[in-house]
RNA sequence: GGGCGAUUAGCUCAGUUGGUUUAGAGCACCUCGUUUACACCGAGGGGGUCGGGGGUUCGAGUCCCUCAUCGCCCA
C-alpha cells in the first residue's frame, strides 16, 4: 500500500470526512429491531437558546463513548438528541431582541409574541446540535426532538390533565419565589442561595400607651411598610410586661399587636421579631396562625405598591437606603451592624428573589416521590458515583410541592379555563370545546359560551415538560412500539446540579407513567471549572470556545484531554493545555502507523492477522497485553470508570505497543523492510488497538482503520465488532518473562546513565540467574536484549562470576554485571549498591518486625504469614548478593 | 444552623472488602540524547509517610472518634 503520509497528524480534514461518511451510511440511526438488544441514551436536552460550552463537551463526549462502545458490541445503539424550550431563558432573549428593535413585549399580543419566539427558535435552535457534530457525537439525528414539538406538547398537556384529575396537581395561594426581573414565579430549585455581606438594622417601635420602645432587628427595613405585628417569645422574661400590648410601626404610624410565639429565637437580635406576612415565608405562617392582616406592600417588579403608603413606585433597594435615613431622622434607628446572611437569587436573571404571596399551580410531590426514592436507594437505578445517593435521598425525603406555573408566554400554556371570579370557578381540559362542556356542567350554567371562558395565561415550568423526555421522545404516551422497545433507557449522563431539576423528576414521571425506571444508570459528570476553580460560564467569560479548541487540538484531542482529566463525578479544572495531551497522543498513534507504512513493500497485498508467531515471546506478550486490557476495559466500562479505561488504552498503545513492540519489530538492518508476515501481525494488532480506541477517539481510529485496508462501507470501524476477550491468549507467564526482559533492559540503561556510558558504546553483559530454567528462557530470548542494547557479548547462567570492575544490578532477584574497566566510577558504584542495600534493609526491618511478633504469626492468615516469610527469604538473598558485590570494591 | 462529601507527590487524580505497595499514574520538574515513525519524541532520575491529634487491631492511606480546612446540598 505504501502511501506518502505526513509526519504530523492533521485532524481537521480527517474529522469532517469521517463524520460525513458515517452520516451518509446512516450508521447512527436506529430502528426498532427485536432481533437486537437496544442500548438507549437520551441526551439531556440543552437549551434551545444555548451554544456549546465546556460542560456540554464533557457530557456529550461521555455519552458518545458509551454509545459507540455499545454500538460496537452489537447493541442497537440509539442516542436521541434534542433541545428544550427553556421558557424563562428564551423568553428573556426574545424580549431583549424585540426591545433592541424598539418593540415592547406589552405592545404585542400573546400570539404575536409567540411568532417572534418561534422565529427565534428556528433561527438559533439548531446551533448547539450542529456543534455537537463537530465533537463527533453519534446521535440518531433523525430522532431530534424538541420539547415544544406538537406531539411532545400534547403529552405535556395530557400529563397535566391526568395529574389534575388524580388530585396531584392543585391551584393554591402560597408563598412563592418571585423573580422581579422575569416577572414570574419560580420553583425552589431555581433559587440560588448566596452568602452576602449585609447589615442588620435595629429599629425602635414605640409601645402604645407608654414611652417605652421595643427594638427589632431586620435585614430588610423596607418591609417595615408591610409590618402587621411584632412577635416575642412567650418565655422571654424581658418582655413579659408587653403581653397584650400594641406597638406603632414607624413612619406609617400603624398600630399593630404584639403577638406571642415560641418560633422567635430569644438569642437572635433583640428577641423581638417584626412580622411582615406578605413578604416572608416564616412571617406568612405566623400571620396565618395569629390571624394577622396581610399588607402587600410591593409590586411585581419590586417597587413599592400603593399599600405600602410611602415611597410608592420606588425600587425596593433604593427604598432600603431611603428608609434608613428617614428612620434615623425620626429617631427610630437604634444601630446598624454588619451581618452575613444568605439571600436567594434567581437562577436565570440573578436578581434577588422576592417571597410573594400568590395564586399558582402546584404538583403535590410527597406520594409521587415514593417509588423514585426507593428505587434509587435500593440500586435498581444506579448512581455513578454512588455518593450522590445521599444528596438525592435528602432532597426526596424533604421534597416540597412543586410550583409549576410561570407568568410567561413561551412554553406550554396551562389547560385551565376560568368561567367566573371564584377561586374554584375553573375547569381543566385539553381543548376549549371540552372546557366549555365541562364548565357548563360544573357551574350548572348551560348558557355559558366560549366567550365566557378564559384560558389561564400562564405556562408550565420547562422541567414539567423535560421530566417526560425519556418517554415522550419515543411517543410513549400515544404509541407502544418504540417506547416498549427503547424504554427504560440504559444510561443518563448529566451534571449533579441537575439532580433535582431533572433526574429526580424524570424518575418520578417514569414510575408514574410507565411503572418503570426511565434509565438504569445515572452517570454524574463533574463541573468544568476554570483554573481559579470558578464554574465556567458565559457571563464570567472564562470558558474557551469549544469549536476553537477543536480546531486547535482536534475533536479527538479535546475528547481525550477532557476524559483523561475527569474521573466520574469529579470536577474538571480545565486548562486548554490538557487537550494538548490528546493532540500529542493523536500524533503518537499517527506516527506509529506511519512507521509501519514506511516499512511496507510496494505491490504487496498485506492481510492483517491476529494469528501471531507462537514462537515469538514478543508477539505472545503483546497479544496477552491486548487481551488483558480488553478484559480490564470492559470491567471499567461496567463500573463507569471511563477515565481508567482510557488510561489503560493509552498505556497499551503508547507504552506497550510503541515503546516496546514496535522497537522490537524494527528490522535489523537499516533500509530493510518488515517481512510480510511480521507486518501482517503488526497490522492485526494495530486493528485491535484502533477498536479499543474508537469510542474515545473515533476519528483518528477510523482514519487509520481505513488506511490499513480498503474497506467496504459495512466494514467501517464505527460499526465493527468490539474485541472479545480470549482467555487462551492472555498468558501471565509471558507477561512476567517479558517483564523480566524489560527490567533487564531498564537496568542496563540505568547503569549506562549513571556511569555515563553512551548507548552507542558496546558493553558486555553477564547475567546470573536464580534458576537454570530462567537461564534457558532468557537465552532463548536473548535477541531481545541484543536488539535494544549495544552488547558485544552476553553470558547467561546460574554460575556466572562477577567480573572485576563491573557495575551490577539486581533484576527480579537475578544479578546482572556489566564490566566497565576504565569507565567505572568506583565511588558511584559503591553508592549505588549501598543505597540499594539500605532500601532492602529498611524493607526487611518491616518484614522482620511482623515475623518476630508472635501475635502476627498466630493471628494473621497463613497466606499472609507465608508471604512475609517469602519476602524475608528474597530480601535476605538479595542483601547477600549486594554485600558480595560490594566486596569487590574493598 | 442541619446534612453529605472530600483532604494521598508542585498540579490533577488512582489505591476495590485493613495484610506481597516504607504508596501508584499522567502532567510538571531535573539530566542525557537528533538511534531506521514521532522533539507533538526517546532514555534515565528526583519528589509524597497518605490534613493534625487520638483510638481499635498482630497489622491502617484503608475502620472509629476528634479538630482543622475546603466543597456541595438543604434551611
Amino acid at each position: 500500500m505504501s502511501k506518502e503520509i505526513p509526519a504530523n497528524y492533521d485532524p481537521s480534514n480527517v474529522e469532517d470526512k469521517w463524520y460525513a461518511y458515517w452520516m451518509e451510511q446512516n450508521y447512527f440511526h436506529s430502528e426498532v429491531d427485536h432481533s437486537k438488544e437496544p442500548f438507549t441514551i437520551v441526551i439531556p436536552p440543552p437549551n434551545v437558546t444555548g451554544v456549546l460550552h465546556m460542560g456540554h463537551m464533557l457530557n456529550n463526549t461521555i455519552q458518545d463513548v458509551l454509545t459507540r462502545k455499545a454500538r460496537m458490541e452489537g447493541y442497537n445503539a440509539c442516542w436521541v438528541p434534542g433541545t428544550d424550550h427553556a421558557s424563562i431563558a428564551t423568553e428573556a432573549k426574545v424580549v431583549r431582541k424585540l426591545r433592541d428593535e424598539g418593540i415592547k413585549k406589552s405592545d404585542l399580543s400573546r400570539d404575536e409574541f409567540l411568532e417572534h419566539a418561534w422565529e427565534w427558535t428556528h433561527k438559533h435552535g439548531g446551533i448547539i446540535l450542529e456543534q455537537l457534530k463537530k465533537l463527533g457525537a453519534s446521535c440518531d439525528w433523525d430522532r431530534t426532538s424538541f420539547t415544544m414539538d406538537e406531539k411532545y406538547s400534547e403529552s405535556v398537556i395530557d400529563t397535566f390533565i391526568d395529574l389534575f384529575n388524580k388530585g396531584k396537581i392543585y391551584r393554591g395561594a402560597r408563598m412563592i419565589n418571585w423573580d422581579p426581573a422575569a416577572l414570574t414565579a419560580l420553583s425552589d430549585e431555581e433559587v440560588i442561595h448566596k452568602e452576602v455581606n449585609s447589615k442588620l438594622y435595629y429599629v425602635n417601635y414605640k409601645v402604645v400607651g407608654s414611652d417605652e420602645m421595643v427594638t427589632i432587628a431586620t435585614t430588610r427595613p423596607e418591609t417595615i411598610l408591610g409590618d402587621t405585628a411584632v412577635c416575642i417569645n412567650p418565655d422571654d422574661e424581658r418582655y413579659t410586661h408587653l403581653h397584650g400590648k400594641k406597638v406603632i410601626v414607624p413612619l406609617v404610624n400603624r398600630e399593630v399587636p404584639i403577638i406571642l410565639d415560641d418560633y422567635v429565637d430569644m438569642e437572635f437580635g433583640t428577641g423581638c421579631l417584626k412580622v411582615t406576612p406578605a413578604h416572608d415565608v416564616n412571617d406568612y405562617e405566623l400571620g396565618q396562625k395569629h390571624n394577622l392582616e396581610t399588607i402587600n406592600m410591593m409590586n411585581a417588579d419590586g417597587t413599592i405598591s400603593e399599600e405600602g403608603e410611602l415611597y410608592i413606585g420606588k425600587d425596593r433597594f433604593a427604598v432600603r437606603k431611603e428608609i434608613i435615613k428617614d428612620l434615623e431622622a425620626a429617631g427610630n434607628l437604634e444601630k446598624i451592624e454588619d451581618y452575613k446572611n444568605k439571600v436567594g437569587y434567581s437562577e436565570r436573571t440573578d436578581v434577588v428573589i422576592e417571597p410573594r404571596l400568590s395564586l399558582q399551580w402546584w404538583v403535590s410531590m410527597k406520594e409521587l416521590a415514593q417509588p423514585a426514592l426507593e428505587n434509587v436507594m435500593n440500586d435498581n437505578i444506579q448512581f455513578h458515583p454512588p455518593k450522590f445517593k445521599n444528596t438525592y435521598r435528602h432532597w426526596m425525603e424533604n421534597v416540597k410541592d412543586w410550583c409549576i406555573s410561570r407568568q410567561l408566554w413561551w412554553g406550554h400554556r396551562i389547560p385551565a379555563y376560568y368561567y367566573g371570579e371564584g377561586d374554584d370557578d375553573f375547569v381543566v381540559a385539553k381543548t376549549a370545546e371540552e372546557a366549555l362542556e365541562a364548565a357548563k356542567s360544573k357551574s350548572g350554567n348551560a348558557a355559558l359560551t366560549s366567550a365566557d371562558l378564559k384560558q389561564d395565561e400562564d405556562v408550565l415550568d420547562t422541567w414539567f415538560s423535560s421530566w417526560l423526555w425519556p418517554i415522550s421522545v419515543f411517543d410513549g404516551f400515544y404509541t407502544k412500539e418504540e417506547v416498549d422497545y427503547y424504554y427504560p433507557t440504559n444510561d443518563l449522563v448529566t451534571a449533579p446540579e441537575i439532580m433535582f431539576f431533572w433526574v429526580a423528576r424524570m424518575i418520578i414521571a417514569g414510575y408514574e407513567y410507565r411503572g418503570e425506571m426511565p434509565f438504569k444508570n445515572v452517570y454524574y459528570t463533574g463541573i468544568v471549572r476554570d483554573k481559579l476553580g470558578r464554574k465556567m460560564s458565559k457571563s464570567l467569560g472564562n470558558s474557551p470556545d469549544p469549536l476553537e479548541l477543536i480546531k486547535e487540538y482536534g475533536a479527538d484531542g479535546v475528547r481525550m484531554g477532557m476524559l483523561f482529566s475527569t474521573p466520574a463525578g469529579n470536577d474538571l479544572p480545565f486548562d486548554p493545555s490538557i487537550c494538548d495531551q490528546g493532540k500529542k497522543f493523536s500524533n503518537k498513534i499517527w506516527n506509529a502507523f506511519r512507521f509501519l507504512t514506511m516499512n511496507m513493500e510496494d505491490g504487496v497485498d498485506y492481510a492483517p492477522t491476529t494469528e501471531i508467531d507462537p514462537e515469538n515471546l514478543v508477539d505472545r506478550w503483546m497479544m496477552s497485553r491486548i487481551h488483558q486490557t480488553i478484559k480490564e476495559v470492559n470491567a471499567d466500562f461496567k463500573n463507569f470508570k471511563l477515565n481508567d479505561a482510557l488510561k489503560k488504552v493509552y498505556s497499551l498503545i503508547w507504552d506497550d505497543f510503541c515503546d516496546w513492540y514496535i522497537e522490537l519489530a524494527k528490522p535489523d538492518n537499516y533500509g530493510d523492510k518488515f517481512d510480510v508476515q511480521k507486518m501482517n501481525v503488526a497490522l492485526g494488532m494495530f486493528e485491535q488497538l484502533m477498536k479499543l480506541l474508537h469510542p474515545f477517539m473515533p476519528f483518528i481510529s477510523e482514519e487509520i482503520w481505513q488506511y490499513i485496508q480498503d474497506r467496504k462501507p459495512e466494514e467501517a470501524l464505527v460499526v465493527s465488532a468490539w474485541p472479545e476477550y480470549d482467555e487462551s491468549l492472555d498468558h501471565q507467564g509471558d507477561i512476567d518473562l517479558f517483564g523480566l526482559m524489560q527490567n533487564t533492559i531498564s537496568s542496563i540503561r540505568n547503569i549506562r546513565a549513571e556511569m555515563g556510558v553512551s548507548p552507542k558504546e558496546e558493553i558486555d553483559l553477564h547475567f546470573k540467574t536464580k534458576s537454570a530454567e530462567l537461564a534457558d528462557a532468557i537465552t532463548a530470548n536473548q535477541w531481545i536484549l541484543n536488539k535494544l542494547q549495544n552488547l558485544s557479548s552476553v553470558s547467561i547462567g546460574t554460575d556466572i562470576e562477577k567480573p572485576k570492575a563491573s557495575a551490577s544490578s539486581l533484576v527480579d532477584g537475578n544479578e546482572i554485571y556489566v564490566p566497565l574497566a576504565g569507565l567505572i566510577d568506583v565511588d558511584k558504584e559503591i553508592e549505588r549498591i549501598n543505597s540499594e542495600i539500605k532500601r532492602i534493609e529498611g524493607w526487611l526491618k518491616g518484614v522482620n518486625g511482623k515475623l518476630n511478633n508472635e501475635n502476627f504469626v498466630n493471628n494473621a492468615p497463613d497466606a499472609v504469614v507465608q508471604n512475609e516469610r517469602n519476602k524475608k527469604r528474597d530480601g535476605e538473598a538479595n542483601l547477600e548478593k549486594l554485600r558480595e558485590q560490594l566486596k569487590d570494591f574493598e
